[in-house]
DNA sequence: AAATGGTGCAACCGCCCTCCG
DNA sequence: CCGGAGGGCGGTTGCACCATT
């Protein structure tokens, strides 16, 4: 019996049958047992995969197919800085979105951003292989998310990669923390923890403040170190190497939709030109104006 | 039109933690 | 206290789709 029912266990794409049936399981158990589907012979997949594919595919009001908005990707990016790769927590801040949504969200980022750094003729430190197929090969700086969030959008990319290697657009510091970043606004996040996030007000512009060391934060040795070295000037020139003279002291961002608007946000997930997916473009003026409003704890909502 | 490479996404794997008997 | 089961989570893989050459 033990044999058979191990070789009963499915695996790969779910049919919509199966769906019905975890759909209908959810209804009437809620989201738990997942285990019991299987014992009960509703289906043959592990509890794990069905709580995987409930939390990921059939949950309500997931924004599955929809193209991450301008403010989702500042979240994620900002959060990701402050936390490091905490997807289920960064995910709890964007509604409709699961953990695998923004793992896979960055995970093309971070391989979008290794390509051109390499076609920029920043080698990575080990290897001269045309593309890297782990990020675990990737430059170690590339794992501090901190610089390289600020510095590429998926837009900003495409214009850095084309003007490689030549500028000094990182040459100072107080250039990047003056930089106009699109603000998360973090009072309306749900779950929002102001311990989370020190932002000074720099002209009225936030700015992630780069992460102390938190006894519930860890980081890496290699970023340990990288982050003490975030004030130093040469350190920053390593970064230099990177070139984006168009975007220069008037960097331009954009807004994308209003961010937890399930609607709006999935109206933008077209490549249409006319319709940039990105942040860092058209930046209203009066964006950064309620930045500072009180926010509530995760107890509060 | 075919080949190639990039991208996004669904799903699996393995580790870890918690709970319970 | 211990061990097993269940569940959560981060990392990885495989594949389909699309754009480019």
């Amino acid at each position: 019996m033990e044999g058979f029912k191990k070789e009963e266990i499915r695996k790969g794409p779910w049919k919509e049958e199966e769906d019905e049936v975890l759909i209908n399981h959810v209804k009437k158990y809620g989201p738990r047992d997942w285990s019991s589907i299987r014992s009960k012979g509703l289906l043959h997949r592990t509890g794990k995969s069905c709580r995987l594919r409930w939390v990921n595919k059939l949950r309500p009001n997931l924004k599955s197919g929809c193209k991450f908005s301008a403010e989702e990707e500042r979240v994620v990016i900002d959060l990701q800085a402050e936390i490091g790769n905490k997807w289920a927590r960064i995910a709890t801040y964007l509604p409709g979105r699961t953990d695998n949504d923004v793992k896979n969200f960055w995970s093309s980022r971070q391989k979008r951003l290794a390509r051109i750094l390499q076609a920029s003729g920043t080698p990575p430190s080990s290897s001269n292989s045309k593309q890297q197929k782990s990020k675990n090969k990737y430059p170690v700086f590339l794992d501090v998310p901190t610089f390289e969030a600020l510095m590429f959008s998926s837009s900003m990319e495409e214009e850095v990669s084309s003007k490689a290697c030549s500028s000094s657009y990182l040459e100072n510091p107080e250039q990047i923390r003056m930089m106009p970043l699109p603000p998360v606004v973090k009072s309306e996040l749900p779950g929002y923890d102001a311990n989370l996030f020190q932002y000074e007000p720099m002209s009225g512009i936030p700015f992630p403040q780069i992460p102390q060391p938190q006894p519930d934060l860890v980081f890496s040795p290699e970023s340990h170190e990288l982050l003490a070295r975030l004030d130093d000037p040469y350190f920053l020139n390593v970064l230099g190497t990177i070139d984006a003279p168009e975007l220069g002291d008037t960097a331009q961002f954009s807004l994308g939709p209003p961010l937890f608007d399930p609607v709006t946000s999935c109206m933008n997930t077209s490549r249409d030109a006319k319709n940039p997916d990105t942040l860092f473009d058209e930046l209203p003026p009066d964006m950064f104006d309620h930045i500072d409003q009180p926010l509530p704890s995760p107890s509060e909502w």
